[in-house]
RNA sequence: GGCCCUGUAGCCCAACGGCAGAGGCAGGCGACUUAAAAUCGCUCCAGUGUGGGUUCGAAUCCCACCAGGGCCA
C-alpha cells in the first residue's frame, strides 16, 4: 500500500475528534493531573472572513500546533483554545453588499473556517471554541465595561468608584471648582483654617446630579464631547486608521468630517505610565515594544504660565504651555495657540479677528496627520495679544498655527525658534527673532538651521537664576525648581496617548449595558440583568446621509420600543443606542478560553490562577509577568489590540479579577508569507494560478505580464487555498512544507513547486517502515549499530533544541538526514526483509509526531501500540553518545585554515597543540616564521600565530 | 526624515565569534522502464551586499554606505 495521506488523515482526525483526544481538563475536573505543569498557547484571535484561509494564515497556527504537542509530550498540561473575534465592521459591511443578516453570514464563515483549520490536524481543544457575537461570551465583555464603569485611577491603579465616594463622605477629598479632586488635610490647609477653601466644596454640600457629575469626571468609562472622524455616507464615526490621508472613508472613499460628539470614552491614559513600563517585565520582541512605547509618547518636561499683555481680553489672563525644554525658555520669542484654544477669541484684537476665523475654519477641514506633518511648510496668523516671558518679562507676540494641536500637551506651546525645526521654520516663514540660549556645535548657526541637541546654556539668566553654562539636563532642573518656588510652573508629564474612543454607531457589535434617564442621567444596567442583547432587526445598516451636519442614527436608534426603553420605578429610560467597538471582545478572550462554560463568572478564579500564573510570576526581574506563555500572531497588531489587551487586564489586576499584571507573558510575531503576483501591460493584477513561465518571460492568456512580489492576498490575486493543497499533498506535507521554509519569524515567499521536497520525505519515511507490496512492516526488534545509535541520539539533540528555539525548518532538517541515512541502511532492500531498528523506528516516529501528526500516529499504530501518540514521552539522548572518541581539528595559522589533524575527543590542549605542530602541512605552512602564541579551542580548533 | 528587520550557491535557507553547508527546490549524469511518471544513486554550483574596524580568528560584534521589507512621522 502506498502513503495514502488522504485516507491516514481522515482517519486520524476522525479518531481524535470520538476519543477527544485533546479535551483539555481544567482544575477541578476529574481528569486534571495537578502534578503537571501548565503550558498555555494561543493564537491571535482571527476574524472570520467571508472568502476563507489562504496559506499564509495557518502559518502560525502550524507552529502553535506544533509547540503544543510537543509540550504535551514533554508532560505539560496544555491549554490549546481556538475561537473568532466575529463582531465588526468586516461583517457588517459583508451582510450589508449581500443583502443577509450578519448574524447568519458570520455563523456561516464560522463553520467553513472551523472545517478548513480541522483540515491541517490542528490539535484545538475544539470544546473551548467562542465567539464575541454569542449572547453568553459578550454578557462578560459588558461585565467588565461595567467594571471599568464603575472604577476611576489614582496614581495608575484602578480601584472601585465606591472607595472614592468613600473618601469623598469622609472628607478625605473636597471638590474643587472644576470638579477636581482637593485632598484635604495639613497641607492644604483646609483644617488648620477650619473651613473649606473658597470655590472648594464638600462632597456633602453637592446636590444629587453634582455628585454624580463629579463620579462621572473620573470613572474609567464616561462620555465625553470629541472631535470624532464622522462619515455621513456610511453613517458612522471612524477610527483615525480607517481614514485616508485624504481625509476620505477607506471603505468607499466617503468624504469624512471633525465633528464634535459625544461618545463613549475609556480612560486609558490613567494607567499609561504602568503600560509603558511594565513593558520591561515580558519576553516580547523589541520592536513591538518599542512601538507601543513610542504610540503612548511619554515625555517629561515643564508647564510654564505666560500671562497675557495686552490684546483683545481680559488683562490676568493665563496661558499655560507644556514643554520638554524647559532649558529653552529665555529663547521664546513668540507664542503659539493651537486654533481651537479657548483662549484664541478672547485675547484676538479687533483688527485680527477677520483673519483668525478664517484662519480657524481651514484648520478645521485638515486632517491632524496633516497638521503635524514636518515637510509641510508652516502657516499661521497673529492674534495682535502679547504675552509676557516669565523668566525675562519679555512682551512675546501669540500666534495661530495648525502645527499646534489641541489634543497634545496644553494646545499651547513657547516658540523656541533656534532650539526647535518646526519653530525655527515658522519663524523663518513670518521672520520672527531667532534666540540662541544653547551653545551648539561650533559651525553651526542657529539663524539657518535649528540646534535641537543638548548643549551648555548661554543668554539665559535674570535677576534671580542663571542657566548659563549648566548643560542641558541640570538646566531643566534649576529653571524648573525656579518656576515651582514662584509658582509659575511645574514639572509635567505628557503623554501622546489619547483616551480611547468606545462607541460606534453600528449595529454589529455589543451593546452597551447602559441606560440614558429623562433629565440626561446615566444609569448603569445590573449585573444580574446581563447580557443586554442585540435585538433582532430587519434592517440594520447604519442610516447614510449627505448632510454632514444630519445627527448620527445609530441602528438602534431603529429598534423595537420594546427593546429601547425601560421602565424602573416609574422612571422610563432609554437604552444607549451606540455599540461597542471591534477591540472590545479581543480584548479579553484569552481569559475566557480558560473557563468557557461558566455561567457565574467571567472565569473562575481558581482556573484563572493555574492557566495563568507562572512560576516565576512573583520573582523580581526578568521576563515573568505570567499571563499567556507563548501567543503568536502578526505585527500588525503591535499597537492597538496588544495596547488595549493590556490596559483591561490591567484593570482586572487591580480590582483583584485576575491574578497577573500582564496577559501575555511572551509574544511571538510570525512572518508573512509573499508570493509572486503578475499584471498586465494595464497594470491590472491577473489570476497568478493561470501564469506560465516560458524562458525566463512569464505568460498569461497569450500574453506577456510582468512579475511582482508581495503578500499573498485577495487584492493581488495570489492567494493559494490549503484546501488545494491538502487535497493534493495532504496536510502532513503542507505543515511540513510551511515550517522548513525558514525562519518562523521571517517573511518568505510561497513556491508551490517546492511542495514536492516535502511530499517525497514523507513518501521516503513510509516506504522505510511498510512494503508497499505486501502492505508489512519492515521494522526488526533489533538494537541498532553503535554509529547509527549516535547518530540517533544526535538527531533526538537537534530536534529537541530546534522545538525549543522553535525553529522548526532545522528540526525538519534533522529529521530528513537521519531518514536518508536510514534509508541508505535499509530502505533499498528489495527482499522484503525486516531490518530496521525498531528504536531507530519509534524514536524517529516520536520526533515527527508534532509537525507531521497524521503519518506519525499511522506508522505508531503499526507499530503496535493502540493508544494514540499524543500523550507519549519525548525522547530523551544519551549525552555521552553525542560526542565522538576520535575528532579532525581544522589547524589554522595566522587564522587561515591549513590542515586537519585527528586527535582523541577528550586530547587536552598540550596534545592537540603538539598534534598540530607536528603536522606536516603545517610546518609548510608556517615555513620560516617564529610560532608567537598557539591558541587551541577544545574540541574546535587550533589557531597558530607565527611571524 | 527617524527607528527596526533582512542581505550566504540559479532559488528557498543552515552555520548561536572557531573547518562556509544541515535540508529542500531547480539543473546535470546514471539506474530502473518499451516509454513516461514515480523512485533510487551520483553530481555541478557561492566565499557570505559594499567599504572600513575590533579580534589569534568575523557570515556572526562595531561603524559607514547600498538594496529590499516594515513601523512611525
Amino acid at each position: 500500500m502506498k502513503y495514502d495521506f488522504a485516507s491516514i488523515e481522515d482517519k486520524w482526525q476522525g479518531r481524535w475528534a470520538s476519543e477527544q483526544t485533546f479535551r483539555t481538563p481544567n482544575p477541578g475536573d476529574t481528569a486534571f493531573n495537578p502534578r503537571k505543569k501548565k503550558f498555555y498557547v494561543l493564537d491571535m484571535f482571527p476574524y472570520p472572513s467571508g472568502v476563507g484561509l489562504h496559506v499564509g494564515h495557518p502559518l502560525g497556527y502550524i507552529a502553535t500546533d506544533i509547540v503544543a504537542r510537543y509540550k504535551r509530550m514533554t508532560g505539560h498540561n496544555v491549554l490549546h483554545p481556538m475561537g473568532y473575534d466575529a463582531f465588526g465592521l468586516p461583517a457588517e459591511q459583508f451582510a450589508v453588499e449581500h443583502g443577509v443578516h450578519p448574524a447568519v453570514t458570520t455563523d456561516k464563515n464560522m463553520n467553513n473556517m472551523t472545517r478548513q483549520l480541522k483540515r491541517l490536524g490542528l490539535s484545538y481543544d475544539w470544546d473551548r471554541a467562542i465567539a464575541t457575537t454569542d449572547p453568553a461570551y459578550y454578557k462578560w465583555t459588558q461585565w467588565i465595561f461595567l467594571q471599568l464603569y464603575h472604577s476611576y485611577a489614582v496614581d495608575g491603579v484602578a480601584k472601585p468608584i465606591t472607595e472614592l465616594v468613600q473618601r469623598l463622605n469622609s472628607e478625605k477629598l473636597h471638590v474643587g471648582p472644576n470638579g477636581e479632586l482637593i485632598e484635604a488635610g495639613p497641607m492644604s490647609g483646609l483644617d488648620a483654617i477650619g473651613g473649606v477653601p473658597p470655590f472648594t466644596r464638600r462632597w456633602a454640600d453637592l446636590n444629587h446630579e453634582e455628585q454624580q457629575a463629579v463620579l462621572d469626571e473620573h470613572r474609567l468609562a464616561f462620555m465625553a464631547e470629541v472631535d470624532v472622524n464622522w462619515c455621513p455616507a456610511l453613517g458612522t464615526v471612524l477610527a483615525n486608521e480607517e481614514v485616508t490621508n485624504e481625509g476620505r472613508s477607506e471603505r468607499g472613499n466617503h468624504p469624512v468630517f471633525k465633528r464634535p460628539l459625544k461618545q463613549w470614552m475609556l480612560r486609558i491614559t490613567s494607567l499609561a505610565d504602568r503600560l509603558v513600563s511594565d513593558l520591561d517585565h515580558v519576553a516580547w520582541p523589541e520592536p513591538v515594544k518599542l512601538m507601543q512605547r513610542n504610540w503612548i509618547g511619554k515625555s517629561t518636561g515643564a508647564y510654564v504660565d505666560f500671562a497675557v499683555a495686552g490684546g483683545g481680553g481680559d488683562e490676568g489672563e493665563t496661558i499655560r504651555v507644556f514643554t520638554t525644554r524647559p532649558d529653552t525658555l529665555f529663547g521664546a520669542t513668540y507664542m503659539v495657540l493651537a486654533p481651537e484654544h479657548p483662549l484664541v477669541d478672547s485675547i484676538t484684537v479687533g483688527e485680527q479677528y477677520h483673519a483668525v476665523n478664517e484662519y480657524q475654519k481651514q484648520t478645521s477641514k485638515k486632517a491632524d496627520a496633516d497638521r503635524a506633518a514636518d515637510d509641510k511648510s508652516k502657516t499661521g496668523v497673529f492674534t495682535g495679544a502679547y504675552a509676557v516671558n516669565p523668566v525675562n518679562n519679555e512682551k512675546i507676540p501669540i500666534w495661530i498655527a495648525d502645527y499646534v494641536m489641541m489634543g497634545y500637551g496644553t494646545g499651547a506651546i513657547m516658540a523656541v525658534p533656534a532650539h526647535d525645526e518646526r519653530d525655527h521654520a515658522f519663524a523663518t516663514t513670518y521672520k520672527l527673532p531667532i534666540v540662541q540660549v544653547v551653545s551648539g556645535s561650533a559651525d553651526h548657526d542657529v539663524q539657518k538651521e535649528a540646534w535641537t541637541g543638548k548643549g551648555d546654556n548661554i543668554h539665559s539668566t535674570n535677576n534671580e537664576v542663571s542657566l548659563n553654562g549648566l548643560p542641558t539636563d541640570e538646566a531643566k532642573r534649576r529653571i524648573t525648581d525656579w518656576l515651582e518656588s514662584k509658582g509659575l510652573g511645574s514639572t509635567a508629564v505628557q503623554y501622546k496617548l489619547r483616551d480611547w474612543l468606545f462607541s460606534r454607531q453600528r449595529y454589529w457589535g455589543e451593546p452597551f449595558p447602559i441606560l440614558h434617564g429623562p433629565n440626561g442621567e446615566v444609569r448603569s444596567i445590573d449585573e444580574k440583568d446581563l447580557p443586554v442583547e442585540l435585538p433582532p432587526m430587519e434592517d440594520f445598516r447604519p442610516s447614510a446621509s449627505d448632510d454632514p451636519n444630519a445627527p448620527p442614527q445609530p441602528p438602534l436608534s431603529r429598534a423595537p420600543d420594546s427593546w429601547k426603553y425601560v421602565d424602573i420605578d416609574g422612571v422610563r429610560y432609554t437604552r444607549e443606542f451606540n455599540t461597542m467597538p471591534q477591540w472590545a471582545g479581543s480584548c479579553w478572550y484569552y481569559l475566557r478560553f480558560l473557563d468557557p462554560h461558566n455561567h457565574e463568572r467571567f472565569v473562575s478564579p481558581e482556573v484563572e490562577r493555574y492557566w495563568m500564573l507562572s512560576e516565576k510570576t512573583s520573582g523580581g526581574g526578568g521576563h515573568h509577568s505570567g499571563g499567556v506563555d507563548l501567543y503568536v500572531g502578526g505585527v500588525e497588531h503591535a499597537v492597538l489590540h496588544l495596547l488595549y489587551a493590556r490596559f483591561w487586564h490591567k484593570v482586572l489586576f487591580d480590582l483583584g479579577h485576575v491574578s497577573t499584571p500582564e496577559p501575555f507573558g511572551r509574544l511571538f510575531n510570525q512572518g508573512y508569507i509573499q508570493a509572486h503576483a503578475y499584471t498586465d501591460p494595464r497594470g491590472v493584477y491577473v489570476n497568478a494560478e493561470q501564469v506560465r513561465e516560458e524562458n525566463g518571460r512569464f505568460i498569461y492568456e497569450g500574453q506577456e505580464v510582468r512579475q511582482e512580489f508581495g503578500k499573498m492576498g485577495k487584492s493581488l490575486k495570489n492567494a493559494v487555498a490549503p484546501d488545494d493543497v491538502c487535497t493534493e499533498y495532504g496536510c502532513d506535507t503542507l505543515r511540513l512544507y510551511e515550517m522548513s521554509m525558514g525562519p518562523l519569524d521571517q517573511s518568505k515567499t510561497w513556491n508551490t513547486r517546492d511542495i514536492s521536497g516535502s511530499h517525497r520525505f514523507l513518501q521516503r519515511v513510509w516506504r522505510l517502515f511498510v512494503d508497499e507490496e505486501t502492505n508489512t512492516l519492515k521494522v526488526a526488534d533489533a538494537g541498532s549499530p553503535e554509529e547509527l545509535n549516535r547518530m540517533l541520539h544526535k538527531t533526538i539533540h537537534r530536534v529537541s533544541e530546534a522545538m525549543e528555539r522553535m525553529t522548526f525548518n532545522t528540526a525538519i532538517a534533522a529529521l530528513i538526514e537521519f531518514n536518508n541515512e536510514l534509508v541508505k541502511r535499509y530502505g533499498s532492500d528489495q527482499s522484503g526483509e525486516k531490518n530496521l531498528p525498531r528504536d531507530c523506528a519509534q524514536t524517529l516516529v516520536l520526533l515527527l509526531a508534532p509537525l507531521a501528526p497524521h503519518v506519525a500516529e499511522e506508522l505508531w499504530q503499526r507499530l503496535g501500540h493502540e493508544q494514540s501518540l499524543a500523550y507519549e514521552p519525548w525522547p530523551t539522548f544519551n549525552p555521552a553518545l553525542l560526542v565522538e572518541n576520535t575528532i579532525e581539528i581544522p589547524v589554522q595559522v595566522n587564522g587561515k585554515l591549513r590542515s586537519k589533524v585527528t586527535v582523541p575527543a577528550d586530547a587536552d590542549d598540550k596534545t592537540v597543540e603538539s598534534a598540530a605542530l607536528a603536522d606536516e602541512k603545517t610546518k609548510a605552512s608556517i615555513g620560516s616564521a617564529t610560532v608567537r602564541k598557539v591558541i587551541v579551542v577544545k574540541g574546535k580548533m587550533v589557531n597558530i600565530v607565527a611571524k
